[in-house]
DNA sequence: CTGTTAGCGCATTCAA
DNA sequence: TTGAATGCGCTAACAG
């Protein structure tokens, strides 16, 4: 039962582990015959390189974290089968995180990232500004913000065009002819919900209405199916 | 920028890594002063114990696998919620696999996870049987099937009534006075498609009509929103 | 062209 | 009540 090490195929093969190791890695030439040999060896005994060593050792785990809102949220799938595809595609993996829009879920998982050791953070990040994040971020480790912006991390963003968004649609009501145009807003903490009631306001104003605070509501932006809904009962929440 | 370590810890309290080990793991007794010292060294260093080098002392990596299909299909959000919050509260974490129905990527994840020295593992198997999975399975690998069966796993399984609810469909349409009654099916190889398939059949025997072949139907039973869809192209898939 | 040695950061005997 | 020594499985100098 007990896992076979690079050691076990070292002998078998009648070589060192260095040796074993670098026919794996294709670190540096080895003799067609002696490759051989390994590689035999490697098929023979089933062998599997653990990624544990490999990454203690290297103190590079192939591994990005992922942490988003609610996955829940039809945005999220979507979004996330394209990182899962890429990552993938690059020898990586990554560690799903679901925050559930909790900032202490979300505190939580960065401190197990951290000990994990990744390589690199993707994070829709909590409204609340966490003082690891900020921490991780300034301590080198690559990150991209994805969906939402962040005032204090000055890290790479993707997202939609919300500002814009909300404005063109606040526009095109106005433009039809509509005078009193609400607003539903998830989460007022995060980006997304200031830009695009931000931009909605740019709109009334260029045309002249009158901003009426009322008008905007707080709500529940989740997405509804029949499918069983959240068995936990959490905040609100929206993108 | 290096990492600080169990070392660096024991030095700055005065203690030995030992110490710091057991305070940190509560594995033995320790003064209440040792104790206070080492916690304060671990504040001040802000101290972070590395899963990485834990797991491969300990051959415990508080991880497991999830290998599901397509997370687009609302189906497993909802799935992967629940399986995370529980995962998550064990203080486990997982690593995510979207196989988009693809064998080779399951293939490919199962190398990984095993690599990654998973403990335990939550798969919905695509229907080829893999002799890697085999093999895990066989290994004593905790692991449990969900949504979908697999004949030569004999791995716990979790899913819905699929064989009974299709024939209560067909059940009820049948008692609404329906004749031709037709099936969508998805992926052929798996499970659930074929006891649903089984389920209709008995609706039908059970009622005396005829079996027409024909009315069944493979189809594409991807969930359609109008968010940007797949940018892969893929097999057409379904749960 | 290949092997020896020494860590990576922790948990764990075995001693004291 | 605490430490010293060892090893987990691998990679990376440094030799030869």
């Amino acid at each position: 039962m007990a896992r076979v090490s690079i050691n076990d195929v070292a002998e078998y093969a009648g070589v060192s582990p260095t040796t074993v190791s670098h026919v794996l890695n294709e670190t540096r030439f080895v003799r067609e015959e002696t490759r051989r040999k390994v590689l035999d060896a490697v098929e023979a005994l089933d062998y599997q390189p653990s990624a544990i060593a490999r990454g203690l050792a290297t103190k590079s785990t192939q591994t990005i974290g992922l942490v988003i809102s609610d996955i829940t949220n039809p945005f999220w799938p979507a979004v996330t089968l394209g990182i899962e595809h890429e990552i993938s595609r690059s020898g990586y993996h990554a560690i799903f995180c679901n925050t559930d829009e909790d900032a202490s879920r979300e505190e939580e998982y960065l401190r197990l990232l951290a000990a994990r050791q990744i390589d690199g953070l993707l994070i829709a990040p909590s409204g609340t500004r966490s003082k690891r994040l900020l921490k991780m971020a300034q301590s080198g480790l690559p990150m991209v913000l994805i969906d939402r912006d962040s005032p204090d991390l000055q890290a790479p963003m993707v997202c939609v065009a919300n500002e814009e968004g909300a404005y063109r649609a606040t526009k095109h009501l106005i433009e039809m002819g509509h005078k009193r145009i609400g607003v539903l807003m998830g989460t007022p903490s995060i980006s997304t919900q200031v830009l695009r009631t931000a931009g909605y306001k740019r709109a009334l104003r260029e045309a002249g209405l009158p901003l009426d605070e009322t008008l905007i509501v707080r709500a529940d932006l989740r997405f509804y199916t029949n499918l069983p809904q959240r068995p936990f009962s959490r905040p609100a929440n929206a993108r």
